[in-house]
DNA sequence: TAAATTATTTGCATATTGCAACTATTGTAC
DNA sequence: GTACAATAGTTGCAATATGCAAATAATTTA
């Protein structure tokens, strides 16, 4: 394990093996693809479609069609924005939210589990660089564009 | 920003990015599955498809499909074991090693730029617990086995 | 030697992707 | 106000990617 791109290369594999085996709540499968768009859509407020696509660095076209398979799980509302009619604003369901908070549980039980490996010292150092990362990630404008913090 | 989980949910997707937005090498595209395939059977030394498809946690059906085309592309090379010839062996061609080469400098690149934005002790700190990190989800039998679920 | 196991490939049905073209709404120029 | 550009989102379509079941072929085990 020598240069930074080998490391990240393993832990991003690693993370998204994680994402991957996650994630099935109370019978339904969740892909990591609608995990992700779940995630975001809580963490905003009401965004559009648009925005969340953004962030997501997805196709607008594709981000549609994964937007209507979870619409008809029942997992994530869209409302007309009375403001502007073009736009429609997500969010979840009672049953989307529970799904969400099911996953993050899971991943949070997965991570801490992966911290137990290590030093109290050693945890809070990790946690410290990958917020460190994310801030430096977020300024770089060469990569890693479509994302805000 | 709060949770660990919230922390390499961003960062991660962020990589994922970066990977997908990275790698077109001499006219040729390369999608991040194929990158990682890559990136793999120039790590291993004459790895098999089976071993290269259990660390990318990938199915077996999918990754024999996925070499067939970077075959095709004349990036990968498979030899067969002599030893026990069910078996195939991988290896990169030139143009496969060189497409790899220059994916690995362009990741490498960007990872540089994100690190000028920080410190050198704190670059040196991201190092470490990346290094870290790894370590212990190598370790965790719960979760982020390199082996499908 | 027969049966079980392992490595890899194909059939097939389904899901995912992205580009181009479309509808509908809003913003701008004159 | 009308004409025209811009924006948000949806479909058509063709190319890929996926994974399960079943097949082939080589090897190991009983």
């Amino acid at each position: 394990m020598e240069n930074a791109r080998e490391l990240f290369q393993i832990m991003t594999r690693r993370f998204g093996l994680l994402n991957k085996n996650c994630c099935s709540v109370g019978g339904c499968d969740i892909s990591p693809v609608q995990s992700h768009i779940l995630y975001e859509v809580d963490r905003q407020h009401h965004p559009s479609m648009q925005q969340v696509a953004d962030i997501l660095g997805a196709d607008i076209t594709t981000f549609s069609r994964q937007v209507q398979s979870l619409v008809r799980m029942n997992l994530i509302q869209k409302t007309m924005d009375p403001s502007d009619r073009r736009v429609f604003t997500l969010s979840l369901t009672t049953e989307g939210k529970y799904v969400a908070t099911t996953i993050d549980q899971q991943m949070q039980a997965y991570l801490d589990e992966v911290f137990s490996y290590m030093s109290e010292e050693e945890h809070q150092m990790v946690l410290k660089s990958i917020r460190l990362m994310n801030e430096a990630m977020s300024k770089s404008g060469n990569c890693c564009r479509p994302i805000k913090g």
